[in-house]
DNA sequence: CGTACGGTAGACAGATCTGTCTGGTATCGT
DNA sequence: ACGATACCAGACAGATCTGTCTACCGTACG
């Protein structure tokens, strides 16, 4: 039911998916769906915090590896991400742009998963030694955004190459 | 009224916005608006295309300057509007999101943009004799991608900062 | 003067949206 | 065996969506 609702968000955007489709393609009746989740704004967060829940225990899966090792196959996984079939941006992103309002529910849950990203590369690059990890995780979040983007909308099978370079001159 | 539907779409979301709306906030006569425009999605079509528009032309107004220089100015534009009160992030970036198909006219106004905003960073870098204009183009690409998020859901006073540091490390 | 045109307001159709509620059914643990 | 619980299908309310249509009004041009 979240899994059916998950892939009909991603693919297709919250707002252009309605209850009634998620609810026949999970083939559940609508008073089951209302007795789990008391709105569609709940489910909605109930995804986004899934997709949370997964991030992080895609990086907790990570092998061990130095931290600057780390922060390559963390970026290298959006690379591969981006070349499945189906690939529609960043989950996060994109419900980002459909929910303007910056204090509701959905937001803050985008919010938590941005704010434990950040300081998870902000944690590699100074067990790295990075002279200034601050700053320059910062900017790998704005490359990471980037490259959820442009793995979307631009051509994902030179994303690869693009993001190890990019993220070479980012560390400096 | 297309001045309207600007307003309205970039603030809320083009599907959080109905033709009601639009036309009660310009003070139009429905008929009337679907005498210019034969669909909602063809007025979203106008809104990108103008967007696009408007971005061509304060490219062009910019001061004369270095090929360097102006790619810098370029980025700086991006912290400076992310800085404006209502700045809700990329309008090319959010109406992508709520538009799935790849193929649809919307989207494909977008692409226009990206590939013109692409050549651009090329022709620039080339300009100024780097190395890899190709490459680095496409990584400023989305780094400006990443930037244009960051500033709606991140803390938009750093990013003016950031940004030169994240070009100049990206330029090399 | 008259007519063609672009505007107005708003009813209307048909679909879809969220969310509630009714009534019937099956599957449990005790 | 029995009651609680969770499920089902689907009607329903009330709102909103896109898009069409009618009927009227004012203006500008021939």
């Amino acid at each position: 039911m979240l899994d059916t609702a998950t892939n009909l968000f991603y693919a297709e955007g919250v707002h252009a998916v309605g209850i009634d489709r998620i609810i026949a393609d999970a083939r559940v009746a609508k008073a089951t769906f209302y007795n789990h989740f008391p709105s569609k704004d709940e489910l909605v967060r109930a995804y986004i915090e899934e997709q949370d829940q997964l991030g992080r225990e895609a990086v907790a899966r990570l092998p061990d590896a130095s931290p600057r090792e780390k922060v390559f196959a963390i970026f290298h996984r959006i690379a591969e991400a981006a070349r499945q079939p189906g690939y529609r941006g960043c989950p996060f992103l994109n419900a980002a742009a459909e929910y303007p309002d910056p204090v509701s529910p959905v937001r803050k849950a985008v919010d938590n998963h941005r704010r434990w990203n950040r300081a998870l590369l902000r944690e590699l690059l100074a067990a790295d030694g990075h002279p200034d990890p601050a700053r320059t995780a910062d900017i790998l979040v704005v490359l990471g955004d980037g490259l959820l983007v442009s793995g979307d909308l631009d051509d994902a099978t030179k994303l690869a190459a693009l993001t190890r370079d990019a993220v070479t001159r980012v560390l400096g």
